[in-house]
DNA sequence: CTCTTGACGCCGG
DNA sequence: TCCGGCGCCAAGA
């Protein structure tokens, strides 16, 4: 399978449906748009702008890169989303269960 | 065409 | 829990 053409602005989509103080990993996110895989996904948020919130798509042991985790903190503050002492999002509680008809 | 590069993920030690 | 190691796969060089 190959990515469709209007891949990046569905993973856009989907990021930007993330309510907040929630998040999913971006294997969640490949998996809600049946296409590609977590890396694919990856690639389009490092490319998006600050317009999308890019926080709430994380790895899925609730961690980002290095250089993006004090910013993120920030936001997970701000919002209230649900992070352990070490600062990573707690998955258990902060996955957000997408409505079934997200895709359609 | 081959090779490297990632905002990744899972498994075993 | 914390690593290494390996699989993964689109893009760009």
């Amino acid at each position: 399978m190959s990515l469709p053409p209007d891949y990046e602005e569905l993973v856009l989509t989907v990021a930007e449906s993330i309510p907040e103080g929630r998040a999913l990993a971006y294997g969640d996110v490949a998996e809600l748009i049946g296409a590609g895989g977590p890396r694919q996904v990856a690639r389009v948020m490092s490319l998006a702008g600050a317009a999308v919130p890019w926080w709430r798509v994380v790895r899925a042991d609730g961690t980002l890169p290095e250089r993006l985790r004090a910013g993120a903190a920030q936001r997970y503050r701000a919002e209230g989303t649900a992070v352990g002492r070490d600062g990573r999002v707690d998955m258990r509680l902060a996955r957000w269960r997408p409505p079934l008809g997200l895709m359609t």
